[in-house]
DNA sequence: ATGGGCGTTGACGTAAACGTTAACATGAAA
DNA sequence: TTTCATGTTAACGTTTACGTCAACGCCCAT
């Protein structure tokens, strides 16, 4: 069975445990459990009470944050970035802030990348002098 | 007085204490010491064998360091940098291996601008959603 | 029925990168 | 001459993001 939800389509009948979860995206089900715990990700449905079970959209959701992780930001400002992404559905007033939010994020994304150039620069620039050194010295 | 080493220029008058340093990086005097504890910067001279002296030579590592600590590295990697950076003056059949370690360096610094770019995909793609959706119901 | 293998909740442990405080020295300013 | 800013070392404190361990429950293959 397929539900569609907001123009995205998720598959229902896909369902996770904890351990398989945490294997699919390289990481720990204690990893999972703390994002659950500081309010990162839902509380996650639970099969008979007990053990929680995760669907495909959990599974996009850690995706996300992983993704957000390798770049350096803090649980907190991922939590930040999350809050955009998840919950502008209660006020359509929050919009134009959000939209604001998303530009400054996008700036500082365009920062990093820019420091990243720049550091590649100095290292190229420097094997380059090392490989020069070199070939003065064999002639 | 100047004094040319390796094709760049310092101005060996120009000294700075460890306070007036922190201030010029945006950081403070505790992680400055705290940098030459664990190695990361050498230790400082010493004038009248108290106080720290800084001259730009200095300056410009931490500047270094700085740089690739905003992308995330960690100082232990940092370090690994800074050998490469700096520590090759002694041993010539360490080159091949050095400019190896820069290809990797490299490597993934690219990796890192390619997850920042898919990222910018992601949040772009969300605010055109988020403006659409806005343009729908006004109409 | 017993031993794995997986799950559960505490609770304590840990590495990194400094912050903070104490207790002291020193040089300049009022 | 006292005060103040700045420096010094040593040591303890803090936050983040989990790791690890204990003690337990559930299922299932032997």
């Amino acid at each position: 069975m397929k539900t569609v939800i907001k123009s995205f389509t998720f598959d229902d009948d896909v369902k996770y445990t904890i351990g398989e979860l945490a294997k699919k995206l390289q990481t720990t089900p204690r990893t999972i459990r703390y994002y659950e715990e500081i309010g990162l990700l839902k509380k996650a449905d639970r099969k008979d009470g007990a053990q929680r079970i995760y669907d495909e959209e959990d599974y996009v959701r850690l995706k996300f944050i992983k993704k957000i992780k390798l770049l350096g930001l803090k649980l907190s400002q991922i939590q930040e970035l999350e809050k955009l992404y998840r919950g502008h559905k209660e006020d359509k007033s929050y919009i134009p802030r959000l939209i604001e939010m998303f530009d400054e994020k996008i700036f500082e994304i365009n920062e990093k990348i820019a420091n990243l150039q720049s550091l590649k620069e100095d290292i190229l620039n420097y094997k380059k002098r090392i490989l020069e050194k070199l070939l003065e010295e064999e002639k």
